[in-house]
DNA sequence: GACTAGCGGGG
DNA sequence: GTGTACGCTAGTC
């Protein structure tokens, strides 16, 4: 082969990974120049820190390497530098063990474990971002020789760029509520894209947007070639790692087609772990919105009431869902049997791809820029919490300044730091009840500014009985160095410096321009990270944890809390409740403009960057205590609001799990419904009088009653009886086929000692057990609410003891 | 009280 | 993949 030329190019940095080839490690680099392409780097060795002397470095012979071995690779150091690294605030020399591939370096560590070893556990794509100083989605100049890069020459930050995004959704025949991919075909595959959306499925209907294929193999291949000829960059789904993407492909590999989403012809692949599911495709950049909405609305930054997709777009977007109401989900197998309804399903199916894109091109900006802060590749930030992204701020940082990155705590930390939880935020209780009228504010920049301000930080931490020094030392004793600045202290300032640069930026720029929407989404990015830090402090599996420093921030927190609910209390707002950072004021007779004036003098009493902000005006809300114990401590916070808008926020109840039957479902929600909307505790009892009565009466129809459990294993494979596993065993013995997987909707009858005795299948029950339905889903579901608004079980139970309510109205 | 198991999203 | 990551609740043993 002629010898390659080489070439000056530049391209935008969009992924990184490896590959091995002929026994050594190449870095993937995945470009965006006109279009998406691959480059490599074999200029990067894997290593990690020992703290050895030099000459004791023991030659390795062999080391235990089940994986490498498969791959015919014996782990070897290939070589050792000296190199000197700062430890807790000093500089120390430390060899610099190289390894032959990425997976000998942790094989070669535990070879050499009578030395203190670090960066052992780093993923390889991830040093190699480190080591190079590079972010993701910035334009990278270079020498090429064919494929290989030879020689870097720069690294810029890059304009925004317009990613060819393709959204999609597919539709599935489910006769038995969830589909099983081994028998339920795929029956629309629809897409979104800038220009148009489509639904290939195989009937005629008649659409202008429909493509009909000839059968469901064709329909699968053509939405490859979909992707092909539109040369997606960026592939959006909602919950397409758990759900869509698999079952394609098991559909594909069940009628023998193959399933080409990748820019080389590949297929996808899934990687599982606890609750987290990615799936990528190579040569394009597949992202779920699921977990990224669900990150937003757990941290705040969205307002999202549930996590469905009709419900985010719904709430994400402030429009309507053009097809709400009209499908229901388990109708969607009758009308694809039904010739009339097929229209309107193609519809359904369409706007989901429609909805999915545009919750993508709503959240996808803060992504991208939180991808170039923290360096993490937008398919890991998309799926990272926010102790991750902040971890990985601070490996990039602490790297650049050589420092040692701590090492992972092992499991036993972990559990030994779970078991001692932080205390000391500080918990105003409500009374419980039923309240009108009320501000929150969140004070959360309240953390960031404790932490930068007392240089707080696990290295700057002193040692008890330490000398006399120059030290800020926390309410609780804690001391911290005043210098030099930790590390922490140091990144998060440069976080919140620049966020509040930002936020000058925004007010001089036009609300619609395009800058200003880049503008915003970074200091989105930016307040998400410094809100972040006193939870990674916290957090067990923290490289940076620290017990005395998260404890200490909220001991200084509770000052701050205290003094704000003060000086609300002087500006004669009653304090309902307040906890770590937040603050519930009933407004009374004062007007909202009070409420934000209030806010505003808070703010300019307020040291640095402190800020109280505005979380939102809520016309009604029902608080409930549920002590953990008996001094009161730890209770958990238990509320529902209602929004002017008539949005519901609750934090604690639990409402919408398909494992609680319908009718507690629904009599919670009632009950929640008559508190917030009519502030009546009377129509609520009312409501859970009358449904028990149904019950006891027999009038309540077996659906409501039905309590869905999915199967997680082998029906053979349980340690425990389980209500769903009883039920799904009796239904084996009848000759029902359900294995690992199966949706167990089930029923509690009368026949039976235990709960898992009297479980039936649905459709093979006869009665209900009208005991277990008031006792044990009633009740606890409404007494979450009603027990503390001065209501007992016996209130609710008995319908005929009228008379000892009279004194709660 | 320790332990096992499932929830979320998707149809 | 330089692996094994949530936070909570119900029911069983």
């Amino acid at each position: 082969m002629a010898e390659e030329k080489e070439k000056k190019a530049s391209a935008i940095l969009i992924d990184v990974t490896y590959t091995m080839r002929e026994g050594k490690p190449v870095i993937v680099l995945l470009m965006k120049g006109k279009r998406f392409f691959r480059l490599y780097d074999a200029n990067f060795e894997p290593y990690f820190y020992l703290d050895a002397p030099k000459k004791e470095i023991p030659k390795i012979e062999k080391a235990k390497a089940p994986h490498a071995a498969r791959a015919g690779l014996i782990p070897q150091a290939a070589r050792v530098e000296e190199e000197e690294r700062i430890i807790e605030g000093k500089t120390k020399a430390l060899l610099k063990v190289f390894c032959n591939f990425p997976a000998a370096v942790p094989l070669i560590r535990e070879e050499l474990r009578e030395f203190g070893a670090y960066e052992y556990r780093i993923q390889y794509a991830k040093r190699y971002m480190m080591d190079r100083g590079w972010q993701f989605f910035s334009r990278i100049t270079y020498i090429r020789k064919g494929k290989y890069l030879q020689k870097i020459l720069k690294c810029t930050p890059d304009v925004p760029l317009n990613f060819n995004t393709l959204a999609f959704d597919i539709e599935t025949y489910n006769p038995q509520g969830m589909p099983k991919p081994k028998d339920d075909p795929v029956i629309m595959v629809s897409y979104a894209t800038r220009k148009e959306a489509k639904v290939l499925t195989y009937k005629k209907i008649d659409k202008s947007f429909v493509e009909t294929l000839k059968d469901e193999e064709r329909m699968i291949s053509e939405f490859c070639n979909v992707l092909k000829k539109e040369d997606v960059e960026f592939l959006v789904g909602y919950n397409s790692s758990v759900f869509d993407l698999p079952y394609l492909g098991e559909r594909a590999s069940a009628l023998g087609v193959r399933l080409e989403l990748g820019r080389d012809g590949s297929s996808f692949s899934v990687r599982k772990f606890a609750q987290k599911t990615i799936a990528k495709i190579r040569g394009r950049v597949h992202v779920d919105a699921y977990p990224i909405i669900r990150f937003m609305g757990l941290i705040g930054s969205l307002k999202i009431s549930r996590y469905t997709l009709e419900n985010a777009y719904i709430e994400i977007t402030g429009k309507k869902s053009e097809t709400k109401g009209k499908v229901q989900r388990l109708e969607i197998h009758k009308m694809w049997d039904d010739e009339k309804q097929l229209p309107l399903l193609a519809e359904y199916s369409r706007n989901d791809a429609r909805e999915t894109l545009e919750i993508a091109q709503r959240v996808l900006p803060m992504q991208i820029e939180m991808s170039k802060l923290v360096g993490l590749s937008l398919a890991d930030v998309s799926t990272s919490t926010a102790g991750q992204l902040v971890e990985s701020l601070l490996m990039f940082r602490s790297c650049r300044q050589g420092i040692i990155i701590p090492n992972k705590p092992h499991e036993g930390q972990v559990k030994e730091r779970e078991l001692n939880p932080i205390q000391g935020a500080f918990v105003k209780l409500p009374k419980p009840g039923i309240y009108d009228n009320m501000v929150v504010f969140d004070f959360r920049g309240l953390y960031p500014s404790i932490i930068c301000s007392h240089n707080i930080d696990p290295y700057t931490l002193l040692p008890k009985g330490a000398g006399e020094s120059d030290a800020y030392t926390s309410p609780l004793g804690h001391r911290f160095a005043k210098s030099p600045q930790g590390i922490i202290p140091k990144v998060l300032e440069e976080v919140v410096h620049l966020r509040s640069e930002l936020k000058g930026k925004l007010k001089k720029l036009e609300p619609d321009s395009e800058e200003y929407s880049a503008v915003f989404a970074k200091s989105q990015a930016l307040k998400i990270l410094a809100n972040s830090y006193y939870g990674y402090l916290a957090y067990a599996r923290s490289r940076w944890y620290s017990r005395e420093c998260a404890e200490s921030v909220t001991a200084w927190g509770r000052h701050f809390i205290q003094h704000t609910i003060s000086e609300a209390e002087k500006c004669e707002f009653e304090v309902l409740y307040g906890d770590t950072d937040s603050i519930f004021l009933l407004l009374g007779k004062k007007k909202k403009e009070d409420a934000l004036s209030f806010m505003e003098k808070i703010n300019k009493s307020l040291p640095g960057n402190m800020e109280l902000e505005l979380e939102g005006f809520y016309p009604r809300g029902v608080f409930v205590t549920k002590k953990v114990d008996k001094e009161g401590k730890g209770a958990k916070k238990k509320y529902a609001l209602i929004d002017e808008k008539g949005r519901i926020k609750i934090r604690g109840f639990e409402l919408v799990r398909r494992d609680w039957s319908a009718i507690a479902k629904k009599t919670q929600g009632d009950v929640l419904m008559a508190i917030l909307k009519e502030g009546s505790k009377e129509n609520a009892v009312k409501i859970v009088k009358d449904t028990i009565e149904r019950l006891r009466t027999g009038k309540v129809p077996l659906e409501e009653l039905t309590i869905y459990t999915q199967l997680k294993k082998d029906p053979s494979n349980y340690e425990i009886m389980s209500p769903e596993l009883s039920a799904a065993k009796k239904a084996i013995k009848r000759g029902v086929k359900l294995e690992k997987g199966a949706m167990i909707g089930y029923v509690i009858a009368k026949k039976g000692a235990s709960i898992s005795e009297k479980a039936e299948i649905a459709e093979y029950a006869k009665d209900y057990d009208a005991d277990y339905y008031i006792n044990r889903q009633i009740l606890p579901s409404v007494l979450k609410i009603l027990a503390e608004l001065g209501f007992s079980e016996d209130d609710l139970k008995f319908a005929g003891s009228q008379s000892n309510l009279g004194k709660y109205f």
